[in-house]
This record gives C-alpha cells, structure tokens and sequence, in this order.
DNA sequence: GCTCATTTGTTCGTATGTATC
DNA sequence: TGATACATACGAACAAATGAG
C-alpha cells in the first residue's frame, strides 16, 4: 500500500511536467488533469491504484487545494478516476465504467429486465482477415489476426452468434488461453485483466442479414431466417480501435435494447 | 431583457423554498439545483430563458459564490442549462441537447458521415390505439391517441417508414397543423417549440420484420423484404413518455449507426 | 476602436463536516 | 480514539469574454 502510493508520487506528486510560466492558455487545473489523464492512458496508472490524495498533490506542487480538486473532478466527469470519501481517489476499471452498459441487452419488453446470458466458445484461429477488417483495425501489412467466435445463450438456448477480430500484435498470447477464460466473464474485463487493454467507446451498425447455413446450424433456425447483423468497432484509449465484432441476433422472441438519456438523471 | 430577469428573481432569486435549520442532510447546493431544476420540469423556466448571475443569486440568498457555482455546475452537467462567460447562463433547449443525437444516423461505413434525411408526411389520425401502445403511454381509459405516419428519405430515395403515437391529452392541437409544419425540422424540435414538450431520454428495442404490402409500396421494395424494425419509447422530464414509434427500415445500402463513449472524450 | 459595467472562469486561502480504517 | 481523505461552505481577488455606449 505505501510503495503503491510511494510510486503515484513521483508519477503526478513530484514536479509536473509543466511550468505556470509557459502555460499556453490553458488554465493550470486542465494541464493538471492533462498530465494524470496521459498516465492512465500510458498504463503507468493501472485499474484500482490509488492517486495521492488532495493535499500532497496540492503541497508538492504549489497549487491551491481548488485547483487541484477540479483537476480531479474533470477525471471523475469521464469516469477516469472515482473518489471514496475517506478513502482516497482511485483509477476507475473497465468492469466498473462499464457495469450498468451491457453489450448484450436482450428484453421481451421495454419494462423487463435484461435476459441473463452465457457465453460459449466455439473456436479461436489465426486468419489474414480481408481489407476491410484490416483497415477497420489500422493493420499494418505484416501484421494478421485473431478471430474468435462465440454463441450467446439463454437459458441454454442459443440466440447470438458472434465472431471478434482482434490484432494480433496487441493480443499475443491469446493463443494460450483455454475455453473456459473465454467463457467465464464479459470479454471486455478479460481483455483489461489479461492484456491490460480498457474498453473506452464502440460504434455500432445495424442492419438485416439472412442465416447461412453454418450460424443457421447454430442457432438452431432455418437457413435464409432474417436476423439483426450488428457491426461493431470497439475502442480503447486514444480512439485506437483493438476489436471488430459481427454479431448475429435472433429477434424472434427478444429484442435488443438501447437506452439512451441526454444527460444524468437525479439521484 | 430586464423584465426576464426581475421574473426569474422571483422564481429562484427570490426566498428559495428551503431554510437551513431543516436541511434535511442534503447539502445545499444539492437542494438549490433541486429547487432549480423543478423550475425548469415544470416549464415556468423555459429554454432560451437566462437565470440570474451567481452574484444575485448568492446575495438575495445568503449564500456564498462557491455554492451557487456547484449548484449550477450540477445542472450543467446533466445538460439542463449552459452557461457562457460574459453573457450568462441559459436553460438548455431540447435542439441545443440532443443536437448531435441523431434519430437516424444511416451510414454506408464506419467512417462515413451520416445521410443528410428529409421527412415526408403520409397521414394524421386519431385512433385508440392496442393495448400494448396504451400501456406503454400510460393512458387513461377515456384517452386516444393520435397516430403519425412518415416517410424518410435521402436523395429522394424513401428508407425509413415510421409510424409514431402520440396522447391526445398532450397533443390536442396537433390536428391544426399543415403537412409542411411536420416535414421542415426534427419531430422533438417541433414539439418543444409547439407543445412546449422537450425530450430528454428514450429506450430503442432492435428487431428484424418482414414488409407487409403498404409499407412494401412505401419503400419500393418487394413484400417480405427482411427490414431492420425499430420500436422506440420517448420520454420528456420525469421519465414521463409522450411518444411510442415503430420504425422500419431498409438497410440494404445504408446502416443504423450507434456511437456509445463510456465517458467525455477530450477536447 | 475604446471604455466600462456585467457575467462567468480561474485561482488562491481557510475552516468545518463526515466517512474510513 | 486519532489520523487521513474527501465533501461542503465561506470569502476574496483577478482574468477573460460580452455587449452597450
């Protein structure tokens, strides 16, 4: 616990790579959380460490208490870094920015809660991917990809089918996992835990596709049964794209939900 | 300019409905944006209009500057009102809000810009409405509904056939509007300038459908063509819901695009 | 183009309350 | 109980943007 905090300190409690003379228009508490944002980002700042609190980082840099709680409360509005009264400040993981936003929201109705699902793993290879993946992942020339596919399940009925490309450069040794890893957690905190790689942003396509004959087998349907085709782009730090992702979806019983809100609402 | 501001002094400038002794453990910036934000969820703040400064704000109450500050900060953050130095701080319009949520943002790629859509209107009628819609909008037994239907294009191709329902109750003068008055701007900004009605949030349900003959004509495609359905539940403050909507669309060429951030990129 | 009053934005300092261990 | 850390609240000063004159 001490070294851990020992270590923050020479990180953002020692001198700041900034100077108040040449502050380039910017305000000091913006380059502030500039500077810790940039650690996270790096990984010198891993999930769940502790930042020094308030009081040091204001004593050893000479800025004023305000300042440095607005620096924090610009990383707390992005869900960077939470705050425990008593406790302390704390980088915040994937699994905790992520808790409330399943991938996989299955419902009946707008009312009803999500279905409760599993995961299983049906193959992982090596494969060159075609250009447009390997565009998708800025792939260079000399680099190939993973591709692992899953079916999700219901209450041991299958209704998603799923393949992920990821690159191989950033996942190396995904190789030797077994099935099980793939199958116990969401793949997002298996990819932060493992490959220390967080799950920032996606974007999603939807659109209809028909079931040929190799996922129609899997999801026990008819070939030519119309599905929900759902492409997605999956982000980590710095808008840096590490999974493609084409899903399958039967829509015959569940749908899938969004939920969208133009700001927080009141607690 | 002077009147706006003496009617907002008597709304929050004035004796803020709450007194010190009976806080009740809420801070009181807490209970002041609360105070605030009831204002504007009931409509006598309504968008556009400007709020007092801090200073007045702090000085007719009794409060200190830092307090009122956090207490507008509260309301900026979920979007309800914005503040621009040197000129003031303003409740946030429904356009302002949602102005880079689009409702149908179709691309051909990850990468693309989204169509630039037009609507076209189809037809308004009242109607009782099933079951499931009447549930879903909360109506009372002796309430109807009035039932929108629009096409929307691009480039003069039609891809999206929406049907929308709306409660009378909310919406009684919706009949005494032109064609055009539906087709010349976003629905939401419609029926925050015309009903006085913003939206705040809404929940999407995704599943496939095959054309039934009318919409089929609509969309010029063939019967049973397999289209991306879309069922939407619309809902202004306080959750409450003033739009059900079914959407079908062909997804051929073009894609649903979905973007979700687990929290503010940097700017 | 300039000045001045107004309004928000930034930064400093201080004190006290409250949760955690 | 005490030490630590975040949360709330107050007061003050100056910077920066805006708009009216």
């Amino acid at each position: 616990m001490e070294n851990e905090v020992k270590q923050m300190e020479q990180l953002i409690g020692g001198p700041i790579p900034f100077s108040r003379s040449e502050n380039e228009g910017r305000p000091v508490y913006f380059q502030l959380a500039r500077v810790i944002q940039d650690q996270i980002e790096k990984g010198c700042l891993k999930a769940g460490t502790r930042l020094p609190s308030e009081r040091k980082v204001s004593g050893l840099n000479h800025l004023s208490l305000a300042t440095v709680r607005k620096a924090f409360e610009e990383l707390v509005q992005k869900g960077l870094i939470h705050r425990i009264q008593g406790k302390g400040t704390f980088v915040t993981s994937t699994s905790e920015r992520l808790q409330k936003l399943l991938f996989y929201p299955f419902v009946t109705d707008f009312k009803e809660k999500p279905l409760i699902t599993e995961f299983t793993f049906l193959n992982l290879k090596k494969v060159r991917g075609d250009m447009k993946i390997r565009q998708y992942l800025a792939l260079e020339k000399n680099q190939n990809l993973w591709e692992l596919r899953r079916l999700i399940l219901s209450k041991s009925t299958p209704f998603v089918y799923c393949i992920s490309y990821f690159p191989r450069n950033l996942f190396q040794k995904m190789g030797k996992y077994q099935p099980r890893d793939f199958e116990k957690e969401p793949l997002y905190i298996f990819l932060e835990k493992e490959f220390n790689i967080p799950t920032i942003s996606h974007i999603e396509l939807f659109g209809v596709a028909l079931a040929e004959k190799n996922i129609a087998t899997h999801l026990r349907i008819n070939e030519d049964h119309p599905l929900l085709e759902i492409e997605k782009l999956i982000f980590t730090h710095q808008n840096i794209p590490f999974e493609y992702r084409k899903s399958y979806c039967v829509t015959d019983v569940f749908k899938l939900k969004k939920i969208t809100s133009s700001y927080k609402s009141f607690t």
